[in-house]
DNA sequence: TATTTACCCTAGTAATTTAGTCGGTTATAA
DNA sequence: TTATAACCGACTAAATTACTAGGGTAAATA
């Protein structure tokens, strides 16, 4: 498991299309403009999303990306394994050819924690962080609303 | 949040003294031995973690390095933000001075999903992971006897 | 006090990764 | 047929990672 800025672009982009590409498909173009990622850099980046089905496209005018599942069938592990090749963490390769038994013990647990990381990235689905991003901004909506009740309190805090 | 090797290293490195300098500093030539990580790699490692009062040193012959606080206090998020400086994420810089609304909301979905990455790093200490690995050696212990009794049965698995 | 031991700091550097450019080709819809 | 947009590969600048070199400084032991 790796999180770079890199996964973070596939993430970002991913995101993009799960809600602008509901019916029609989505361009690159339209990526690059909305989120400011370089046009070539998506195409690299869509080029693993697309060998690893996340998602499908179709050439030509009118043409573009969508996601192949539903947004809630995505993970967000799957999103960011699919542009960060698959890394070898361990010095020995997870052989479990160390030259003595006690060099290993911090690679094993160091692999124990990765793997909470992914099991955690692999309970939240591109949907999932939408409808939070939703649910945070009606909590904000309120707090306003409440603010603008008691104005003259919030300016003391 | 940024998750890399070099965090990794930092990470394995905190393991290493949360194992090994329970009564007695451990020296970073110990860690690099151990654990096949450069001596000024290191150094240049533990002076951040130092930086952010995560372990503390003693000088001269016997001393090294030890935790600055008990290994279940730990968090692995406070280890991987000691090595990683601080990225601003979003490209607006999280001022919200995107040109127009939409572009910024697969950067607040990024966020949220950062936060939520940040804070479940932060419920696991490094205690924990010590522990995850104990209970992980015992399953095993037991599968192996258990593999013992129908050894016939596992040679056909 | 002298010497060992180990931390501390800066600068530089090779290797790798990231991010982007360029120049095309192929498929498709209008 | 023409414009559009995916696809492809090679090449490159910038940034980051991992490491090296070397000269300090502080503390403990003898």
């Amino acid at each position: 498991m790796k999180l770079t800025t890199k996964g973070r672009y596939a993430v970002t982009a991913m995101l993009d299309l799960a809600i602008h590409a509901k019916d029609k498909p989505v361009t690159l173009q339209d990526i690059s403009g909305r989120q400011g990622i370089s046009l070539s850099y998506l195409e690299q980046l869509f080029a693993k999303l697309r060998r690893n089905e996340l998602v499908k496209s179709s050439r030509g005018p009118g043409g573009g990306y969508q996601l192949q599942e539903p947004a809630s069938d995505i993970a967000i592990s799957r999103v960011i394994d699919a542009v960060n090749e698959s890394t070898d963490v361990t010095a020995c390769g997870s052989k479990g050819n160390c030259h003595n038994g006690q060099q290993c013990i911090t690679h094993d647990l160091w692999c124990e924690l990765s793997e909470q990381i992914h099991s955690f990235l692999s309970s939240i689905t591109l949907q999932t962080v939408i409808n939070k991003q939703q649910a945070k901004e009606q909590v904000e909506l309120l707090d306003n609303r409440e603010q603008n009740n008691t104005f003259i309190l919030s300016q003391v805090s």
